[in-house]
DNA sequence: CGCTTGTATAAGCTATTGCTGATATGGTAG
DNA sequence: CTACCATATCAGCAATAGCTTATACAAGCG
């Protein structure tokens, strides 16, 4: 829902100082803090790269000595990626593999476009 | 840089768990975490929001009433945009006007379109 | 000039986060 | 079966984030 019918006409003729609030959608916004939340963490961020740049599907196991943290640390925040929709997770034998969604590889390719722009 | 050489993808050898690793760019993971987590905070995404929506600058004392913390704490919350990129900000009088960047549009329309997309 | 308004900064307190270590689960091999 | 590997979950702790209040700075106006 949109309010408006703001009282700021009341403040005189040259004194409006900006432009009426239009509200944000409270879903759409809790989607995208549950996506930049989980992206916006050191350890979470890296394994974000590394499960992409390998598009076969990267275990825990390999994950685990490359980013430095425990293997506790490694399954939390796989987990947590994976209920971000950043992750998909399948299992084969006794490893679990991780590979990229489409999110993820949209928003890495937008922070890489970003960078490579204005810098 | 992108590292491969995989050799894998027959985990039927049951051996090999995954992909060698590729190590991640600390510059680009520093400038995207600054990024991720400026805007992975429910204060600080709604302002940017609201900023993005009013193309015409908004001014601090508009964004309090809205997001219902202090004055104090939208300040930061500004001066964290700020410092990640995400938003600039002019004088005017007493008044100070932000208005987004390159990069908070981007990342905005990136997010909303991937909401539209797979929902 | 000093008052008032708009914004920024400082200090401090609490809630949350992200780790570690220990333990549980599930699959595989001997 | 038991032992073992890869991964997940639990509990607890240390670090950080984000807020509040109080105060400082800056600009317009009486």
């Amino acid at each position: 829902m949109v309010e408006d019918a703001i009282t700021d006409g009341a403040t005189g003729g040259a004194e409006t100082c900006c432009t009426p609030p239009g509200d944000v959608d409270s879903d759409a916004m809790a989607t995208d803090l549950q996506v930049l939340t989980a992206m916006g963490n050191d350890t979470r961020y890296e394994l974000l790269r590394r499960i992409s740049n390998a598009d076969d599907g990267v275990c825990v196991c390999d994950l685990e000595a490359a980013v430095g943290v425990s293997q506790s640390a490694v399954s939390q925040a796989l987990s947590r990626l994976y209920a971000a929709g950043l992750v998909t997770r399948r299992k084969e034998g006794s490893w679990r593999y991780y590979e990229p969604t489409e999110t993820t590889a949209a928003l890495l390719e937008t922070l890489d476009d970003l960078r490579g722009a204005h810098e």
